[in-house]
DNA sequence: AGAATTAATCACATCATCATGATGAACACA
DNA sequence: TGTGTTCATCATGATGATGTGATTAATTCT
């Protein structure tokens, strides 16, 4: 899998919250619920975002988590960065270091626009991207 | 990581091979001395890989691993097969199902095109592909 | 046959990820 | 003030990936 299970459950956090108009703060149990997700390991991912400034969490009644930013402008990289190393390698594929600028293999090149389209792909795409067509979202993981 | 490091071992130790001639075998000793890669480790890659019919291994003296394959024909996908599995979530980022055909979000498209691009990267890239201007084989791998 | 060499295998050890249950700390509201 | 609600945190466990050391099995060569 190109995302960790923790990166996937912080962006189909972040997504549901979007999704919910967020104008009250919603509660762990609830997203939790929503996502089919552990309700506590969900909760640490939560605060870890909260954290990274994305969510603001409040406590006691009515409390819950609440987005920070607009999920027009709120991109996938963003979300998913304090779970994953973005950087995705943008050198060789095998770490190989004298494969880089000065002799790259006759790969090289070719994997070099691949694994930028990647992060292209992560850094450009928003929250309010997957949200449209609001396709639901559902618990099936690839086995 | 998009690959795994029991995966790049693998990659790496093919290269290796193929870029020694292939005339005689590679005792795991030298393999992993080469590379520096721990030895009984790389020992249960091999003997997968041998397994799964890419190597071919002799016991005994003058014994080792040799490619059975024309790197030429060889391709990154089929060594990575028996280790990571390839098929990278050909739908949804996300795992969703709602998300696939009918109903795709806004970002389904592009991701699509993302991850059949290294997909297909992977398919297409052979072993001799990467052996070509030899680059020497680093150790260096982004912490 | 016997000795040396080499892969194969066994038995663990270590570590990160993913997850659960119980408890503590902040907050709202009557 | 007190009571319930909610996030925060602690302690622990399960699992798989990664790694190590010792032993076993197959093969070659003398």
């Amino acid at each position: 899998m190109i995302l960790s299970q923790t990166a996937v459950y912080a962006l189909r956090a972040v997504l549901y919250l979007a999704e919910s108009g967020g104008r009250d703060p919603l509660r762990v149990d609830d997203i939790a619920g929503g996502l089919d997700v552990p309700r506590n390991y969900l909760s640490k991912i939560l605060h870890v975002q909260a954290k990274a400034g994305l969510l603001e969490s409040t406590r006691g009644p009515r409390g819950g988590f609440q987005l920070t930013r607009d999920p027009a402008h709120l991109s996938l990289a963003e979300v998913i960065a304090p779970f994953d190393d973005i950087a995705l390698n943008s050198g060789c594929l095998l770490g190989r270091e004298r494969c880089s600028d000065d002799t790259p293999c006759a790969a090289h090149a070719r994997w070099r626009d691949v694994s930028s389209s990647v992060r292209a792909f992560l850094l450009e795409t928003t929250i309010e991207d997957l949200a449209r067509t609001g396709a639901e979202i559902v618990v099936e993981i690839e086995t």
